[in-house]
DNA sequence: GCGTGATCATGA
DNA sequence: TCATGATCACGC
């Protein structure tokens, strides 16, 4: 089967979505011409790439949406036996440095968050990478409610980032949305400010959406 | 090194 | 047991 090409339209997206639901990823896999690793300790980006080439995402490693024409980003979300995700969200890298006059309605979290079409997938370890199965769509957008939340984590953690704290955040502080190393390992580093605003070396950060967070997406979508 | 895709692995 | 902090792979 040749790579699909990008939706035009998002009912496009969601019918290829839903065709995809109930398959494995081993199914997948054989359709793509592609393995399946064993585990993902070395391809831990393997799941999301293989549905990224199913749905005809087109962003590649460019800071732009995988459906960009229609502004929609894919999120797998790894499942376990009782329906809730197993692994927080990354969603960006937060930025360290420049971020004078920076507003939530202006930043790269709020817009990457705009519309996410999350596909889960089951998780557990014990069940072989090939026999995982692919759960229903969902395409969200925050409510009120979830961008507000959102926005006061973000606020705080930015505000810690400018006056220098960065290194004092650790992934407990907000209640929604995580601040932690995102890397390719401990040595990797990136400029931020320090004390007195002073600049530092220190690891680059990622943002987070904690499972709580993804766990309640999840089910409002199952209960309705 | 940065940004994409994330999960691993161990200390609490 | 589980979340935090660390890490893996790839294109450029």
């Amino acid at each position: 089967m040749h790579k699909p090409s990008p939706p035009l339209s998002e009912d496009e997206l969601m019918l290829r979505a839903w065709q995809i639901a109930g398959a494995t990823l081993g199914e997948l896999a054989q359709e793509a011409g592609i393995a399946c690793p064993a585990d993902l300790r070395r391809d831990k980006g393997w799941v999301g790439q293989l549905l990224e080439w199913h749905l005809g995402a087109s962003a590649g490693s460019r800071p732009v949406p995988d459906f960009e024409h229609l502004g929609i980003e894919l999120k797998s979300i790894p499942i376990g036996y009782h329906g809730r995700p197993l692994e927080t969200t990354f969603v960006c890298v937060a930025p360290l440095i420049g971020l004078h006059g920076i507003t939530w309605d202006q930043c790269h979290l709020k817009h990457k968050l705009a519309r996410v079409l999350w596909l889960p997938v089951e998780g557990e370890r014990d069940i072989p990478v090939c026999d995982r199965q692919v759960g229903s769509p969902l395409l969200w957008s925050p409510s009120a409610d979830e961008e507000q939340q959102l926005r006061q984590d973000w606020e705080e953690l930015i505000d810690k980032i400018v006056l220098g704290e960065v290194e004092s955040i650790t992934a407990r502080h907000g209640e929604v949305l995580q601040l932690r190393p995102k890397a390719a390992n401990s040595k990797a580093l990136t400029e931020a400010y320090g004390n007195n605003g002073a600049p530092i070396k220190t690891l680059p950060r990622g943002f987070y959406l904690k499972t709580d967070f993804t766990a309640a997406i999840l089910s409002r979508h199952f209960q309705c």
